[in-house]
Formats: structure tokens, sequence, C-alpha cells
DNA sequence: GTGAAAGCGCTAACAA
DNA sequence: TTGTTAGCGCTTTCAC
């Protein structure tokens, strides 16, 4: 077993309850006292056990990150805006992936009301609007921030990009590069962000006389091959579209294996925009022009946002919604 | 407060051991008895206290992951393999970000003495080879396993992939290829799979009678702007390298972002091979040949090796070392 | 089959 | 300034 609290204060013939006041460095312990217990500490390597503490003082020091997926530019950039927030503030940070898989979300979520964690950030995977899951965390008074891919229906703070804004300016940035058959790349189930860049589209097409076509919407699976095949049918059809909103980076890169797979060329036959905060966007056979969110900056608001509820722990925070801005990137793609 | 196992006792007219033996299905209660306790705990939603459970049992049910950088494509697809694992065995996952600091590295696994987590997972950051904070680990008992980027002086089990072997493909690809002045691109601060790769280039040199000139071997530093302009010192130096070995991903994408300001064409003024496990690198300008390493595979074999020994608290597991094959994905950079 | 009691490592009243 | 004591929520002997 470890070096306890307890053995020192036996060794030192001193109470654990000086012990314990000395490391929190207590007003109530003599200078002497403290460098002895400290000293000693050193000496036997001796660590506090962060769970017995978190026993009394109802604090883990973990907060859970929950999102789709991690190997996706946006959501690995987010991760190191959180984790450097997390380690200023001496937290731990628990990663759980949904794969897209709301039932998976949920079961994770629930968990969390054990007390675990002592606060949760999530982007929520697509799939139905059932936030069950989030109320009883709240009802726990386990604080909870959205960031990117919010739940609109709960009421917890949220941190997100000008979607509405930058779906309008992506398609308006086709037309302006002459593309009139435009097409948006959605994901099948209802996720919040992608209903407001697919408003943003439409709104474009309004505002320049373009028709909105329901065909040239396109729900793509959460599978990658029946993704690719709807993108591939989408390619070949005879109206095949001469512009695409990507609303996620994935459907990006699908988009462009495709392309490669018809002979269809970037941007002569197709231009193509997408959500993507890839770095290596502009390597892209040919530089992919994307509109990228401020993810580091997502993932260190959010965090802060978490950790004003932590500290003020049982006095509610106010919800908070914080929008940052996203720039659209002009590359090749849409030349 | 919570539901406790307290509250749920006293509700029920019970005693809370008996309460306790009812949720681990313990046969000394009947059947009668575990169905209502069941039935109750569920009406009232009871989640029991993780941490709680750990200071008796001692085991958190949370293992770490630590890595120098979640924003590449290799420890993302990793931390895949390593969350599917840990999710079908019901643990946790903490991600740690070192960002190559050995410092930060140091502090984050000094940590882990005080029982935060049941096990660690980690791949080490390039500097130096001190390795006392794994031998603290150790010496607490806490399993420790090495993935990729291993730390040959700890004794721990190794995942890793066959990199000499790798490097020496990858060279001597290039040399087929028709190279004659092959340029090797490592990280400035000893890493043991860099040299391990780099043993394989100088033996491929050899074997097909190259002279190995030090000035062909580049260390590269962690900073990004410092290691871009070493690069563009090296592409426009009179005698510039015709072949490339990138010996981690990030490497590459500088080479390629160098190659496009100084108007250098790959794969005809010079030929590139990177290790990496990109998804996309078939989509670069031009498209990337890659030694592959099987991320997912790793990530899920360094997991299953933690809970082995994890099952086995106490009982000293023996070290293994599991090695997997990279592939090598022959694309138009080295054409 | 059920319960009382001790204790995991630490904190925090309250006493001394 | 230091010590005593009673828990935090749960598990685990050991009695009954």
């Amino acid at each position: 077993m470890g070096i306890t609290i307890r053995k020192i204060a036996k060794d030192l013939n001193l109470a654990v309850s000086t012990v314990s006041k000395a490391f929190s460095d207590s007003h109530e312990i003599s200078a002497e006292t403290k460098r002895k217990v400290l000293d000693y500490a050193r000496k036997l390597d001796y660590v506090p056990n962060p769970y017995a503490s978190s026993l009394k003082g109802r604090r883990s020091g973990n907060i859970a990150v929950v999102l789709p997926e991690v190997a996706d530019s946006f959501f690995s950039i987010a991760i190191n805006g959180i984790e450097s927030v997390a380690q200023e503030r001496g937290y731990h940070v628990m990663v759980y992936l949904t794969h897209e898989d709301k039932g998976k979300e949920k079961s994770i979520v629930r968990d969390f009301r054990s007390g675990r964690v002592d606060g949760v950030l999530i982007s929520v995977s697509c799939g139905s609007e059932d936030i069950s899951h989030f109320q009883d965390l709240i009802s726990r008074k386990i604080p909870l921030v959205f960031f990117d891919r919010v739940s609109e229906e709960s009421s917890s703070s949220k941190v997100v990009t000008d979607d509405f804004e930058s779906g309008f300016n992506a398609t308006e940035h086709l037309i302006e590069r002459g593309c009139t058959r435009i097409a948006f790349l959605a994901m099948s189930r209802g996720l919040n962000i992608v209903d407001q860049r697919m408003s943003g589209y439409k709104k474009a097409l309004i505002i320049h006389d373009q028709e909105t076509k329901e065909e040239n919407i396109i729900s793509c699976p959460t599978d990658d091959e029946e993704s690719l095949q709807i993108i591939r049918r989408l390619m070949g059809r005879g109206d095949r579209p001469d512009g695409i909103v990507a609303s996620v980076e994935k459907l990006a890169t699908q988009t462009y294996a495709v392309c490669n797979e018809l002979d269809l060329r970037i941007p002569n036959d197709v231009k193509v925009i997408a959500f993507s905060s890839m770095q290596i966007a502009a390597l892209l056979q040919p530089p992919l022009t994307t509109i990228t969110q401020p993810a580091y900056e997502i993932g260190r608001a959010a965090a802060t946002l978490l950790f004003r509820s932590l500290l003020k722990k049982g006095t509610e925070v106010d919800a908070e919604r914080i929008v940052l801005p996203s720039v659209l990137i002009d590359r090749s793609s849409t030349r």
C-alpha cells in the first residue's frame, strides 16, 4: 500500500488532521510543523489520493469531453484547447467517443450521474433530439457545456460559430464563382448546426435568385461506404451539380475521393467548399476552399465556461451563448 | 446530495451491507431481496459513486493515455483503438497531451502515483532518456504499457511497428525509383523509433552502395516555424536531395509546404515518402506515398495488454513486446 | 439470508 | 496551535 496521511501522522507523532491541514497550508498550523510534515512527505514520496478527498469534498478534479469522433481536425484541435485550459486549472480530461451513435452518447452521459466527473463538455452526435440524458445531469447539478454541435433544446451554455452566416457565405462564394447548380451535403439525421448551415445555403440561393431544389440537398448517412455511394450517385447525375457545399469535413474528403474516381476535375467540373479545420487543406489536390472554425478557441471557450460553473458550484450560473466567427479561406477548389 | 446506498437501506428497512451485496449479486442474498433493492434503486435512479468503491476496492476504473499530440492521424486513430477496448471493458479513458515537452510528460506521469488511474498507456515525447518517472509508476505497481514511441530503457510491455524494416523499405523504395541523394528528416531530440527508422535508412543506403552523408540526415526541431526553416534550407541547397524520407507525419506536410513555396515539383524534382497514417494521403497534391502503421490495432493491442496486467493486479505479468507490421502504400509522390 | 461494525484515505467540525 | 472525532459512500469480514 502507498503512503497515507495517517502513516505520516504516526511517524511524526502528530494527528492526521494536523498533517492534513499542513498540506493545505492552513493558517492554524505553525510554520515549523508544516515544514516538518512537508519534508517528511517528500522523503516518503507521499502523494494524496484524489478520490479519497473527492469523497469528502465532492469534486473529483475530472471533466468529461464527449465527442462523435477524434480523428477529425476540428475535434482534435478542440481537444487541444480544452486540454490546455484543464491543465492550467489542474483538472484532468476524460475523453469519450460516440461514433455518431446516439444510444452510446446517452449511456455515456447517463453514467456521469455517478459523480465520476465534475462537469461535462459535449459536441452531440447526430440523431434524435431526445435530451433526457442532459436533463439528468442538469437536475443533478453537474455542469454541462455544449460546443459546436449543440442541442438547442437544452438550456445549458453553448459555444458555437456563426453557422447560418457561414453557410450563407459559403454558398454565396460559389455563386460568385459562377455556380448555378449548387448542392448541399448534409448529415442524414438531424444536427442542429448542419440545419443552420443549410438555412444559410437556402437563403443565399434565394437572395441570388437561384431555385432551391430538394434534390440538391443531399442527406449523407454516417456509414462511410453508404455515404460515398450517395455522393457517387449525385456526381453521376445528368444535372450534376457544379458547386458543392460540404457541411462537415468528412463529406469534403469523400467528395474529393468520388471526383477522383469519376475523373471529374475540381474546380473545372465542380467547385467545392467545405466546413473544415484541416491544416493541410492547402496541400490537397486541388487546395480546398474552407470555412474554418476557430477550433482551438472554441475548445478553450467551452472549457472556460465550464470551469466558471464549476467554481460557482451550487450557485446557478446563467447559461451563456458564445458565438465565434469562422473564416472563409479561398483556395483553388473554387477558382 | 444524490441517492446513496444508505438511503436505500433505510427506506427498505435493510442493512447497508445487504443492499451492497444485492447490487453485486451476491449469492448470500435472496432473490426477492435483490429484486426489491434493484427495483427501488431504479425507481430512485440510484447510481453508485465509483470513487467511493475505489477507496475500498482500490480501482478507479480509469486509465490514462499520454500522448505528444492529438492532432495527428496516428495518435487520433490510436485513441480510437484504445477507447474501443476501454469501452468494452467498462473503463474510462483520461487523455493527457505533452506537446513534446518532456518536463510536462514527467509531471503528468508522476501525478499518476496518486492512484487517479489504474494503468497508463504512453507514447513518449522526444527528449532526454530519463525514465525515473516510469520507474515511479512501476514501483507502485501501476501497470504501464508503451506504444509506438517507446522507451527501451524501461522494462514495461511495448507495442511497436517494425521501424527498422520500414525505414529500410522506405529508403529502398526511393532508391528503386532512382533517387541518389536521399535525405532523412528526423526529430531533433532522441526518439527511439526515429533512430530505428534511421538505422533502416542507413542500412538501405549501404546495401545499395550509396554514400551516407551526414548532411543528409536532418534534425528538425519541435517548433513548427524552426522546422520549416530547416527544411527550406535543405531544399534550397545546391546538392538538394532528390528523395526524402520523412520519419514522422508532420515533417511530410512541412516538406510539401516548402516544396510549394519553392516551386519544386514532387515527384519530379524530389520524391517524398513519409511515415503517416493520414487517411487523406491519397488526396494530397500529389498523392503521398506512405509507410502506414496499423494505428487502430496498435491502440487496441496496447490497451489489451494493459488490461491483462490490470486483471492480474499483484501477480506480476511478464513484459511483452508486440511488433505489428506497417505497410508501404505506393502513390504518386515517388513515381 | 441478513445485519453490525470496521475501515478505505482524507477533511472538517469541534475540543483541548 | 494541535488533537479528537465523525463522517464522505461503499465493501467486507464476522456475527446472528
